[in-house]
DNA sequence: TCCAAATGTAAAGTTTACTTGTCAAAAAGA
DNA sequence: TCTTTTTGACAAGTAAACTTTACATTTGGA
């Protein structure tokens, strides 16, 4: 899976910290996420969405590893 | 975080098990989701999702609650 | 009514998301 | 260039997702 935050992140200048504080997980945790080091819940990637006004597949997408 | 995977699946006719073994996850997981015991990766939220052919937010909705 | 399929639930164990703390390197600005 | 901000990374600990096994209850069809 892997997404578009850090672009997201740009387009709404914003650090890692801000978007952390706005969705109320720790900076590592973006930081991890956006190198996709691990993957968000869905309670998180609804929330960092909605922070950036677009779907949840918008940022984050399937690849056809991920079905196997 | 509510979602609506019972109804989802009754407009496929899919068993817990069956949707189960389609996004590759036990049929307990499925079960656990559905009744809000616990809340899916963004991983399975989206494969869930996509069997539906709906966006995630169709499915998994925040509550004001969430932000908290 | 009886049987089978589907669902709810629970316990114990594994894996992984997420936290806090810390430090180094890169980027940005004065 | 010097300083500050931002980012990448790592380690240890906690919380929660997910697995497997197992059993009781509900539902639906013959």
């Amino acid at each position: 899976m892997k997404n578009t935050i850090k672009v997201e992140r740009a387009k709404h200048d914003l650090t890692q910290a801000a978007l952390a504080e706005k969705v109320n997980v720790s900076r590592q945790t973006i930081n991890s996420i956006e190198i996709g080091k691990f993957i968000p819940s869905s309670l998180l990637a609804l929330k960092i969405a909605a922070i950036f006004n677009v779907a949840v597949e918008d940022i984050f997408t399937l690849e056809k590893d991920d079905w196997k």
